[in-house]
DNA sequence: GGCCAGGTGTACC
DNA sequence: GGTACACATGGC
């Protein structure tokens, strides 16, 4: 079946291709990928989106809450800064979205994340999901697929076995973190109704999560657009295009990002991120380059 | 072969 | 409080 969702301004590529999921794939001009039990093909027309979908008409409230297709984008990009590096990276991508994605998938993902390329990345959780998770239902002519395991599934998976994902010592922090879950140590549900500073401070006290994975699943599942991820293409771009030939310190670069983005910062990051990625490269990012991660260890006051 | 990747945990000062 | 290093693996 194929099922069409009018929507502007919204750049699929983009959006799907941004480092923020890792399970959409790109082929032949349109996008797959399974979200919950449910195989979805997604392509980009010129007014809108088109799904189509494995087996009997699903319902597509999922879909849309995830695609996050009833924003209003403008309205969110009229709240960042006008600055250059802003306004360069708004230009480059003027339709990339922020999806809403399932906590625990989130939270597993970015746990892989740490010092991997979004390659690699990809690698693993499809790794993960074809030996974990359960198989879902798929038209004739595409590969199987899985479902993403569950933290269940995974709290039960032995080191050996994870590592057989080749996540290396991220092995055990997801399996510490899935057994963290699935014990309900953390409820990820609870979470979501806890304030961002209250839910930060509970993710970071997981194996394996800091402040960074932490804010990465504060914005990508959350919604929290007041997270505000920096990692080593983030720090180079604020170091490089607004403190330039500067030395600024972690404290000085996190108070900067916690006021100078506005109330969407983590939205306004991800442009950052997508643009420094895609259109200047480690190359283009060359001033005062970081030797590392910033050590800074904040949690936000309210 | 060396450097780097959507970092974190730990030891040490 | 900050700094340095280990931690797996693969691409370039």
């Amino acid at each position: 079946m194929t099922v069409r969702l009018p929507v502007t301004d919204y750049d699929l590529a983009a959006t799907l291709g941004s480092g923020q999921v890792f399970r959409w794939h790109p082929r032949n001009g349109v996008w797959e990928g399974i979200l919950g039990n449910q195989w979805f093909q997604l392509r980009q027309t010129h007014d809108g989106l088109e799904v189509e979908a494995s087996g009997p008409v699903p319902d597509l409230q999922p879909l849309r809450q995830f695609l996050r297709i009833d924003e209003d984008l403008n309205a969110i990009r009229a709240t960042f800064p006008k600055d250059p590096p802003m306004e360069a990276a708004l230009s480059c991508c003027p339709g990339l979205r922020l999806l809403r994605q399932d906590p625990w998938e989130c939270l597993a993902s970015f746990i892989l994340s740490s010092t991997k390329q979004i390659v690699q990345i990809q690698q693993c959780v499809t790794l993960l999901s074809e030996r974990f998770g359960e198989p879902v239902s798929v038209p004739a002519n595409c590969s199987p697929s899985f479902a993403f395991p569950t933290a269940r599934r995974l709290a039960t998976a032995t080191e050996a076995e994870l590592r057989g994902c080749k996540l290396g010592f991220r092995a055990r922090y997801l399996g510490e973190t899935a057994r963290a879950v699935d014990a309900n140590a953390v409820d990820l549900g609870a979470v979501g109704r806890l304030s961002t500073p209250r839910a930060r401070e509970a993710l970071v006290g997981l194996p394996g999560v800091g402040p960074k994975i932490a804010d990465c699943v504060l914005l990508f599942a959350y919604g929290r657009q007041d997270a505000f991820p920096v990692d080593v293409w983030v720090l180079r771009a604020l170091r490089c295009l607004y403190f330039p030939n500067r030395h600024p310190s972690a404290r000085t670069l996190d108070r900067f990002t916690a006021t100078h983005f506005g109330a969407n910062a983590g939205y306004a990051q991800q442009y950052l991120f997508h643009y420094v990625r895609t259109h200047l490269g480690r190359q283009g990012l060359h001033s005062n380059a970081p030797r590392g991660v910033p050590s800074a260890r904040r949690i936000r006051p309210t």
